[in-house]
DNA sequence: GCCAGGATTGTGACCGGTCACATCAGGGAC
DNA sequence: GTCCCTGATGTGACCGGTCACAATCCTGGC
């Protein structure tokens, strides 16, 4: 060990060279597991290497091999539940197959704007995972050049914005399906949506799961009050549907959503789920907790993480490279929020 | 503009020195704004810059110069809602100064997992941000190698674990006395307290802004009872506080935890703020939408992200250096859940 | 005892930038 | 007209690894 107290720079492979008497190029053999080293001087180099605390530069190897071993996740938001396990998800995969996880945050869904944090996440090599769950990451999605290693993590499974890229994906359809059929189940008449905003100007995949599960029950199919992405929009939209006496379910798309909806329910004096039922998205961890407790849907964001760095892992190695395929069955949640309609309705 | 398809390597700066018919170094000088180069050649220069859609490779950059623009995050959660702000912040100001972001987290508190962790974080190169708020980030914080430049977000700025360190905090032990002294001042006769794991063994700042205000008032000083970050901890210490008749106030370590106790109270039949008041800490998105809403303190997690980066590119970049301060005032958010303690305690 | 061939090891060039220094021209002072 | 200085530009080495190829050692087969 070191002990000169001096700064001195961390040692490269041909100060290990030296001190264990070969060249660079067999230090290089031996940091890599080349075979034909002979076993005495690999325990030699091996000694060296520790003697002098030499620890490959992570630069110096991008440069020269092209090889960079890190993930850069492009996302326009890192604190809404679903986002920042996403990025959980990947940085524990990652993590574990030590890889580095540089993140970029789209700030706003301009095309330059978008082009440019592109570029920037380019220039910090390696692959990118984008989550285009909005505007701004689906145009991220597609700006990013052929050339670079992609996997987008997308709402709809069905002709991927980001083209041929390879992409994972929740059953979003399914899930509204689920949690729609759900409160039909309780003798609701019809399920009211409140939606989150969508990733393209076609219908999103929770709204479709929505419709379909109204269709096939022959319900009404009322018009879904758009929503934001956190629980403001959830209130305005829920002291619209309380104006209406008519409304004794809604689905939300998703569970910050909900907990707006339900506070607005409150101040308009109706109760959940005696006059109302009320259904989230996600299963964020505080919505077992509210005061009524919320029915949801599970989604596993973690696991999503996980896949869609396994899924770009396995294109920038060409290894097998894994199809496509949702990672998680979403799981219905029912809690205290959903109950039969009132006696009345 | 390139119009072969071929998918050819980015263009060097030999490349468009080439182009421009002059060395490297020229374009080496133009694109680092270096004074003497003749007008006219620069022009040549940007224009075969701008035909051949030239980028400085960030990797080259940092093996040759050592410098590289760049963050590493370590932190022991991306999820919580403190956090997650506190990287935004960061990410924020990082964009801005274009600088990339990383992160690594710290998965567990275990001495040696930390500092796999921290070499990890040093090997990505440039500076680094610890949050040491818990005991894997403390730890973190205190394995940095003395030559990396770094800044911690910390919970005490009173002689603070990382040593020397330049490092931010926000001013907790200000803001749990001002909610400990808003409870009082309605009327109740003490304020019990759920904590979050401190980071420390030591009293930790929230624990002990509340004993003083407590001891202020002459209020006699309950036992704190501990919980976990998550609501769930919050509800295990709310059922416990629940059984016990001369509770009527209760401050809890972050909001996610007084979710939990609104949730422990409610099932215990106790209402709040009828018969228990309850003070979360953060005022997270939706502590505003609870029923009932919550009082809280604010605290300005994004900013103090923003300085940990300022300070940290001050020392990065050698310019002046900050000094260290506590960025935001907390700010109390007086709500629904806080009001008398009821008519016969 | 001599040679082919695999196992081991070393050398030089390169990745794409930067840095330190050399070179070359032009212009003012004498 | 010469000298010196400054502005503008080019050359070579280097950052710390990798790659392709050359060189050397050792062993078995004949």
């Amino acid at each position: 060990m070191n002990v000169t107290g001096h700064t001195r720079r961390p040692a490269s492979i041909r100060d290990v060279a030296t001190a264990a008497g070969v060249s660079y190029q067999t230090v290089s053999r031996v940091i890599n597991g080349h075979p034909s080293v002979k076993p005495t001087t690999r325990d030699r180099v091996l000694a060296a290497i520790d003697e002098l605390g030499f620890r490959r530069n992570a630069t110096a190897l991008a440069l020269a091999s092209g090889r960079s071993r890190a993930v850069t996740v492009l996302t326009a938001n890192t604190t809404h539940y679903g986002y920042a396990s996403i990025l959980q998800g990947i940085e524990e995969a990652a993590r574990a197959a030590s890889y580095a996880v540089g993140i970029g945050v789209l700030e706003s869904a301009d095309e330059a704007a978008v082009t440019a944090e592109v570029q920037r996440a380019a220039d910090a090599g390696g692959g990118l995972v984008v989550i285009a769950y909005d505007p701004a990451g689906v145009r991220a999605l597609s700006a990013v050049p052929s050339e670079l290693p992609v996997v987008g993590v997308v709402e709809t499974p069905a002709s991927p914005p980001g083209g041929d890229r390879p992409w994972v994906w929740t059953d979003d359809r399914e899930a509204a399906y689920q949690a729609t059929r759900h409160l039909l189940s309780l003798g609701h008449e019809t399920v009211h949506y409140v939606a989150i905003p969508s990733s393209t100007r076609r219908t999103s995949a929770r709204t479709s799961g929505w419709q379909q599960a109204l269709k096939e029950a022959g319900a009404p199919e009322p018009r879904p009050v758009q929503g934001s992405w956190g629980p403001a929009g959830g209130h305005a939209a829920g002291l619209e549907l309380a104006r209406n006496p008519a409304v004794t379910a809604i689905l939300c798309g998703n569970d910050d959503l909900a907990l707006g909806v339900l506070r607005a329910l409150h101040e308009a004096g109706r109760s959940v789920p005696g006059d109302v039922s009320v259904a989230g998205f996600d299963d964020a961890p505080h919505s077992a907790y509210l005061t009524p407790s919320l029915t949801t849907v599970r989604l596993d964001f973690t696991g999503l993480g996980r896949a869609a760095f396994a899924l770009l892992h396995g294109v920038v190695e060409e290894d097998a490279q894994i199809a496509p395929h949702p990672v998680s069955v979403p799981e219905l949640v029912v809690r205290e929020s959903s109950g039969p309609p009132p006696a009345g309705a």
